[in-house]
DNA sequence: CGCGTAGTTGAAGGACTTCAACACGTGTGG
DNA sequence: CCACACGTGTTGAAGTCCTTCAACTACGCG
């Protein structure tokens, strides 16, 4: 009888997810997978949350990928940042009971609920799996540290490069091997949105670099040229490949 | 003998920090108490940690505030957030050996260092340390999106406002009572850098605000003129004044 | 007193936005 | 089944906000 037969129709992605940093225990894993309720599914567009509405659970993502945005008083959006498998995600309402950001389907998605009250038990049994979801969380903060840096200091080529090669090395993680071709879902608003760009101007971007020949798009597919020089000319770093976990507690006997 | 007197000179300001969420144990303040080293002081401009350089311990800010900020190869440099009395820093240490900012000195500070491992077995044994420091990160989080968000979707006068905004709520909260004038040590081009701008236009922006009759300034000094109407322009919400912790483990008895 | 940093202002230039129009694909109701 | 609406992508022209460059002032400190 295997864990995920005791639990549920496949093992968490987060579990998947933290053993790329650490080699769970048993109990460790079955820890994660009782936090998480039934799955649920979401069509590309579809909200999960709502700025503003009423939250008393996360998510975790179990399969595809949204986003996290704003809506300003003028009318214009924000996107945050993006979510992929085996992210924890909703964390606002770790902290208030009303959403600080809208989550929004990219592709089709599976999550899974997890009580706030549950979160709350991991971290209150010790142990390393609280600290390790900590870490995590400051990796991701400092990815959108990057994001910041990006929209704050560079220019529209710049700023766009940053995203795809931050959304490639993300979806490559899933995806296994080392992918040059993506498929993006996201609209050039949705980008702009991100970017903190006009779609028009997203457009012109798109344009430019196909011109100098960083990339190349065929519909929603995009192609990236010469990453190397994408990376170097950026000075993008991938944030989550690895975590140091040497000062973590130890394990449970 | 008190606690203080037990484990060191005053109690930790990280210590007043949670207990502004929730009412902590003698023994939850102990392990607290116990995470920090001697006492380091700091003077304005003074470097605590350079970008890139190893990091093998976190600090406490026990006293004044601090940024972090990351330089780019184009020579620019970006300031991610502000740190305050009470704040934990140096966290990008967590996932990294190497720091992923510049921690920098604004006023005169006294920081404590905490050892990664340190930490760690806070996260270790359990209860709600963990789990409120955790919810802590992701407020932090929340704000440093809605930087993102001003810096993304605002113009200069409405970027400028919130961080004016901003500060002066994180200052209110170690000074006490509300205050409507503050002291700021930063220079201009810091706020550019913070904000996306360059120096000259962070002046004119003040300029402008003054002539609106938004703010008025003297040397250093900073008075917000009609903080409502500025608050409302601007969409600014305070995240640091409350955070749920309903969900929190029950504390050991 | 001289030097360096910070603040201030003007003039010119540039990156991005805004407005507008059109092409294209897709779904939907008459 | 076609007409039409609608969202998305694309391109041009004009405008704006911010930058860049440059000069000058003010202030603190050796």
């Amino acid at each position: 009888m295997t864990l995920a037969s005791l639990v549920g129709a496949r093992p968490s992605a987060l579990i998947h997810r933290l053993s790329h940093y650490l080699r769970l225990t048993p109990d460790e894993m079955q820890a994660i997978e009782r936090m998480s309720g039934p799955e649920r599914r979401l069509a590309p567009g579809m909200p999960l949350i709502e700025q503003n509405g009423p939250v008393d659970s996360l998510f975790v993502v179990q399969h595809g990928w949204l986003h996290s945005s704003v809506r300003l008083p003028s009318g214009g959006r924000q996107i945050l940042r993006f979510h992929y498998t085996g992210d924890l995600i909703g964390t606002s309402s770790i902290a208030w009971s009303q959403a600080a950001a809208t989550l929004t389907a990219v592709s089709d998605c599976i999550v899974t609920p997890v009580p706030k009250v549950a979160l709350g038990q991991v971290f209150g049994r010790g142990g390393r799996i609280g600290a390790l979801l900590f870490a995590v969380a400051k990796a991701e903060d400092v990815a959108m540290a990057d994001r910041l840096t990006s929209i704050g200091r560079m220019d529209a080529i710049q700023r766009l490069s940053t995203l795809i090669l931050d959304i490639t090395a993300r979806l490559r993680a899933t995806a296994g091997g080392v992918v040059d071709t993506i498929e993006l879902p996201l609209t050039q608003m949705d980008l702009g949105d991100a970017l903190g760009l006009t779609k028009v101007h997203v457009n012109r971007t798109f344009r430019e670099m196909e011109e100098r020949g960083m990339i190349a798009r065929n519909g929603k597919r995009l192609t990236i040229l010469n990453e190397a020089a994408l990376v170097s000319f950026t000075g993008f770093v991938d944030r989550y490949v690895e975590i140091a976990t040497d000062w973590l507690p130890a394990a449970a006997a």
